[in-house]
DNA sequence: TGACATGCCTTTCGCTGTGAGGCATGATGG
DNA sequence: CCATCATGCCTCACAGCGAAAGGCATGTCA
């Protein structure tokens, strides 16, 4: 149903991307790129989905954003706010939860 | 962003139908509370979203279905064809790529 | 009798990722 | 020297898919 990323999708690049910013400051062409070396290619998310993601989280307050000119390139790094890293906390909770209930399922408890 | 799924769910349901599927062969309705009762109401797909999923499936020849008359009910009971359990396959193993592409980069190898 | 569980189904809605595009600069290479 | 590609930002139209709600029928239980 999905073609280009594998399917089991959603709300997960929000939690990549805060995660990735809770490491170091980044600007949204290196998290693009990052995501897909960091996962080994398994996922590979859009800057049309990445970059509307990072203005989301920022107007959430979740990161904040500075301009910074380099080699004549203009880059907008994003770090992580001490709400965002609670959001974090709280997604990856999501996530471990959602992961093991589909494992008990997958693995078959009532098999 | 989700509000009553905890995210990151995308082509889960047809990865959970399949697997419930690939045990014993089951109805609509009970699949819907199996997935709650087996995921430790973690997960909980409404029928809304089911029972597409069981047409579309059977559409695709992942499964077949027998209508079977209970108790004053009338009862249509879904089971696995050979070609949805390689897709059930093809679904797992999706899902522990993208599990562990996503465990990867939580984990933080670059950290 | 009136509410609730079972059992089937559909429709509307909204979120969110995809894909494609626009714009500008610098490096690369034929 | 010019074209193409990588970098870097962004936006918009589109589509898939799950949520929520509702419709319909039967049986049970208070």
């Amino acid at each position: 149903m999905r073609k280009t990323n594998p399917n089991f999708l959603n709300g997960v690049p929000e939690l990549l991307v805060l995660q990735l910013l809770a490491r170091r400051a980044m600007y949204g062409y290196e998290i693009v790129k990052a995501i897909q070396a960091e996962t080994n290619q398994t996922l590979a998310f859009g800057e049309g989905c990445i970059y509307p993601c990072l203005h989301y989280l920022e107007e959430q307050g979740m990161v904040g954003s500075r301009r910074k000119e380099i080699a004549g390139r203009s880059r907008n790094y994003y770090q992580l706010t001490r709400r965002g890293g609670r959001r974090l906390r709280d997604l990856s909770a999501d996530w471990d939860r959602v992961n093991s209930g589909i494992s008990l399922l997958l693995r078959g408890a009532y098999a």
